[in-house]
DNA sequence: AACGGTACCGCAAACGGTTGCGGTAATTTC
DNA sequence: GAAATTACCGCAACCGTTTGCGGTACCGTT
């Protein structure tokens, strides 16, 4: 319509020096008429990459995937990139699979939170190969080849118990996860460092890990029954947290007067209880946020530092869950 | 390396007639070994078609969403089809932004929950125009032109009122959203109509809604405190029910004892009350994968009837907050 | 022996952009 | 005024698959 070649028009819309002014007006115009653009996938074929982001996730849980996906989200918005969302259900032969679908799409990038049955990077190596960067985040494993972006959990675990303490506290019962994830093993550790360095006795009865937070409904009951020495709990999840004040409800126990408690909380959940709990705030948000621009700086820039980890600071926010206690 | 043509290969792993089972076995032999498979952008590019889906978002709540994507997702999985993502932020614009986006894709059906701005759909046409199939879920408006699947708020709010007539609960207080949406409007109409099949007038200060649920911070107080007279409580969603709950513990006031509750509720977070919340259980994971299914159905059969909205069933479930009430 | 049928496979065009290179006209340089 | 430079644009190859069509080899039939 405009008597001028193809190549013309491709390199007008996408702003081409050598293109005069005049023409490119005249293309924009006419292009914007039509409402017309490029068709992606004869561009993204010839240029052989993808304009995607993959996100691959284990599970949606309520309490920390939603702000984990705002973060991501925010900066995925801000870039070029579309984000293509993947779950592998906690299947390590579906993240395999996974995997595969994200060569198939040639991503240029991956975010994956990793799944419980995931024990060692392998199945990644063809993410490798293929140049693809790969950005662990949330669930990751020790590794040598991907960096990764958590929270600064024995950090936060340290945090919370040194709060407590300071408080007054002596006698804190650590409630936590599957002890095989290292999530769950740098919270502990957390725990234990703090509690050393204040002098207090390690006691293995006051810490109790489980694998599944229901785990809790004939766990938990017994001990708050039997052991009136503890005056404070610490969590070390929302979904813990939520499992631990419904017992301690159940119990007709009184938080704080009864029982202290503080939980490592991703800031949604503590102001729905009642009173607010206290805890140290990790941000899914800001991790998603921060592994997700890590990320794209690694696509962009490839010099980039690819072997260290990234920690997401965290903070105390203190609500209502903790009381000064009162050594006997 | 098997002195094969490329449309011997890919006629060999597209399981085509023409070739032999003994060629089909070398060729998917040597492309597992070689982890082949035919590049997507090339193929999709040929066949003209793109294998996505998108899902436009208004926001990532924790009680809604993460279900919600779960039953996606799980319709997803069973399809050849991969699923893009957009976040809207319930913005108008951005929301248009992302349609243009979804062209852009050529994906080949949208699922949109709408944005708290969006009040007609005329953004929605460039879809219609360009064949893509889009099917409106959740959050939805009344219209012509395109099947939305929502669950039976009429229906779940009145059941809900039912049961708490049933037992014997007469003044009602209903908590409800900005009454602007229809999700709010067909659940005050659900409660006005089960009031009045129950020949119990409907009393306006008993029907409450708010903009934002921190808003229930200074209404919901003062009328627990004064009128002693309501026995029950209604809340149409999870936030409202989180929120009414926490007012509750607040006011120092029981439940069932001092006062019932029943609520509409995604099923999770019910459980993680004390005492467990009786609710009308509408699921984000069922609607997600109706909705998907059926927009996965309209694709494959365009002849599909598209013009009735789908309504997702709800069923009671009974918990621990909600106590016989004794007429005085 | 000639023919029709079937089973299997290759040739080459097409999908819709992008881009290196080469060409032309206009402008500047000495 | 000739040469060199610049500004602008078109030609054609190429990206990796798919697919209509045509071809060959082998079989059974008459």
């Amino acid at each position: 319509m405009l008597n001028i070649s193809t190549s013309t028009v491709s390199r007008a819309l996408s702003d081409h020096k050598d293109i005069s002014d005049a023409t490119k007006q005249r293309v924009r115009k006419l292009a914007d008429e039509f409402n017309y653009s490029a068709n992606v996938h004869a561009r993204l074929f010839r240029k052989q990459n993808s304009g995607l982001i993959a996100l691959v996730l284990p599970e949606v849980n309520m309490f920390f995937t939603p702000n984990l996906i705002k973060g991501i989200n925010k900066a995925i918005a801000a870039s070029n990139y579309s984000l293509i969302t993947f779950l592998s259900n906690d299947s390590y032969k579906k993240e395999k699979e996974i995997i595969k679908q994200c060569l198939n799409w040639a991503v240029e990038g991956v975010l994956i939170s990793l799944s419980k049955e995931t024990y060692d990077l392998s199945h990644l190596e063809p993410l490798t190969k293929s140049q693809i960067k790969c950005v662990l985040l949330d669930k990751v494993l020790d590794n040598e080849h991907y960096p990764s972006v958590t929270i600064d959990s024995n950090q936060a675990s340290k945090k919370a118990i040194d709060y407590l303490i300071k408080k007054g506290h002596r006698n804190i019962l650590g409630i936590f996860g599957n002890p095989n994830f290292s999530i769950s093993q740098e919270r502990i550790n957390g725990y234990k460092e703090a509690m050393k360095e204040n002098n207090i006795p390690v006691l293995t009865e006051n810490i109790i890990c489980v694998d599944k937070n229901t785990d809790l409904d004939y766990i938990l009951p017994p001990i708050l029954n039997h052991n009136k020495n503890i005056s404070a709990l610490f969590t070390m999840s929302d979904e813990l947290l939520a499992k631990s004040l419904y017992h301690i409800n159940a119990l007709d126990l009184a938080v704080p007067r009864d029982l202290s408690i503080v939980s490592i909380s991703d800031g949604d959940f503590p102001y729905l209880t009642h009173p607010q709990t206290s805890h140290i705030k990790d941000s899914g948000n800001k991790m998603g946020r921060t592994a997700c621009k890590f990320l794209l700086q690694c696509i962009s820039e490839p010099s980039t530092n690819f072997d260290s980890g990234l920690l997401v600071s965290t903070k105390l926010v203190e609500l209502g869950s903790v009381a000064e206690h009162k050594i006997p």
